[in-house]
RNA sequence: GGAGGGGUGGGUGAGUGGCUUAAACUAACAGUUUGCUAAACUGUCGUACGGGUUAAACUGUACCGGGGGUUCGAAUCCCCCCCCCUCCGCCA
């Protein structure tokens, strides 16, 4: 959520960077927010005066009974009372007012940083990077989902059967693999200094608002209703949720953490031709790295942040290409994001397996966290995050390029881990 | 799930309807003094939203777990909810 003062102060920055993302309606949304920001601000100022006059007028009648002036006291009584009444009608107004403008906030994505460029969607991405060779394949190269049947490795019809499409069970050595690629990310990332947490994987309504699930992605997380809590859809909201209300102590800055786990996304409606096998899935596993920063330092570490999970594909030989989101690509909370792609060589596509974004303010406001400057000033902090990294399109690409005709090869970076080196029917 | 006890500022903790402007202690910060593994003294010391100001100063309101109610007036009384502790039940 945007802080109300940066729109009201900073508004044609706040409509240009809204331009970028292609967002319809800003100009109409954000007078809306400041004309009701100003009604607000004078209902409350009437609210507060007319509160002041009857604080005053109570403690009068307290004194007046003390001196034993009873006689004056049912007057003033009544016009307290009065008064009560004219200040409940505009409390009432006043919550309205902040019931809209809390609404209005909802609907209005982060402004995008300079760098980002303008654009619609996929296509206006902005390549950064690109790294490593496209695999040659045998042209009777089959696709990871054909792969995972020959080396039974991960069954979609058991997982079918027991929950339902798209929560596959992983056996043999898919299940190692799997474990293998977990371990791997959670101990790549301590070594770059980032502190191990094992949150809860369902979360409150609060948390849901804090890093922006809600409102805008209600109907994307599966929800217990006995309980009232979502499901994460991934571990950015309980491990940004931990600084949720928190003040943080400036020595204690910067805060760097890692996350191993599943998440559930009910991905309904986005179900198409080419979505088959592990590119998409209602629960998945994902290592997940989240930086609180200060304002000053959050690019230089989206930078840090996205390099390092290059390393990570680099350590295991995936060819990738970085991408630049342009404005109409981005998530709704965040203000700068790369994205990763590994190239799968039989399906002979770019899959999504990293994104990392610094949604500088937007999550903080929402969450007030803080933390005190050098001049006692209270700011806010810079949030940020990526996958660091994604399991299943990995296992995907994985899978796929590296498959020979004795089975595939794992990347000598984690037979450490599988203690295998090829997957092939021997369990 | 049942019974009982609790929830007050960064921490401890007083406060049963108006003399509370939430005491006191403590931590932190600044200064003074002594002079050196430190102490004493003085001062500052919450958050949010407003008014005001070039910026401050100054100033209004709200906040004592959350929400509602009673009252001229609520940290205090009433109702609902949440959380913590103890015991019982269940249980990996």
């Amino acid at each position: 959520m945007l802080q109300i003062n940066v729109i009201r102060e900073n508004m044609e920055k706040v409509l240009a960077g809204l331009k970028k993302r292609n967002f319809k309606d800003a100009e109409n949304l954000i007078n809306e927010v400041v004309e009701t920001d100003k009604l607000r601000k004078d209902t409350q100022k009437k609210a507060d005066d007319l509160k002041a006059k009857s604080n005053t007028d109570s403690k009068k009648i307290g004194e007046l009974i003390k001196a034993g002036k009873t006689g004056e006291v049912n007057d003033l009584k009544s016009q307290v009372a009065a008064d009560r009444q004219n200040i409940k009608s505009w409390e009432e107004s006043l919550v309205e007012y902040e019931r809209k403008l809390e609404e209005l906030l909802y609907k209005i994505p982060n402004v995008p940083a300079e760098k980002v460029p303008a654009g619609k969607g996929a296509e206006d991405n902005f390549t950064v990077y690109e790294y490593g060779s496209l695999p040659s394949l045998p042209t009777d190269a089959q696709p990871h989902w054909e792969l995972i049947k020959k080396y039974d490795i991960i069954d979609f019809d058991l997982g079918n059967k027991i929950a339902g499409a798209g929560f596959p069970v992983y056996k043999n050595k898919g299940a190692k693999l799997q474990r293998a690629l977990i371990n791997f990310f959670l101990d790549e990332a301590s070594k770059q200094g980032y502190a191990e947490v094992q949150p809860p994987i369902v979360v409150n309504k609060a948390s849901g608002y804090g890093t922006g699930q809600l409102p805008d992605k209600e109907g994307q997380m599966y929800f217990i209703t006995e309980d009232e809590l979502y499901l994460i859809p991934t571990a950015e909201v309980p491990i940004t949720n931990l600084y949720r209300d928190v003040m943080v102590n400036e020595q204690d800055l910067p805060i760097r953490n890692v996350g191993y786990t599943p998440c559930f996304r009910r991905e309904a409606g986005s179900w198409g031709a080419h979505v088959r096998g592990l590119n998409r899935l209602h629960q998945f596993d994902k290592v997940e790295i989240v930086q609180i920063r200060k304002a000053e330092e959050s690019y230089q570490t989206l930078e840090e942040m996205s390099a390092y999970v290059q390393s990570l594909l680099e350590k295991l030989e995936l060819p990738y290409r970085k991408l630049l989101l342009c404005g109409g690509d981005m998530g709704f909370n965040s203000a700068m994001t790369y994205d990763m792609e590994v190239y799968a060589g039989a399906q002979q596509r770019w899959l999504e397996v990293s994104s990392v974004s610094n949604f500088e303010t937007f999550q903080a406001n929402r969450l007030k966290l803080r933390y005190k400057n050098r001049d006692g000033k209270t700011q806010l902090l810079h949030t940020l995050n990526g996958s660091a990294l994604a399991l299943p399109r990995i296992v995907a690409a994985i899978l796929e390029n590296n498959q020979t005709k004795d089975g595939i090869k794992v990347p000598s970076v984690l037979v450490p881990y599988t203690r295998f080196e090829m997957i092939d029917g021997n369990s």
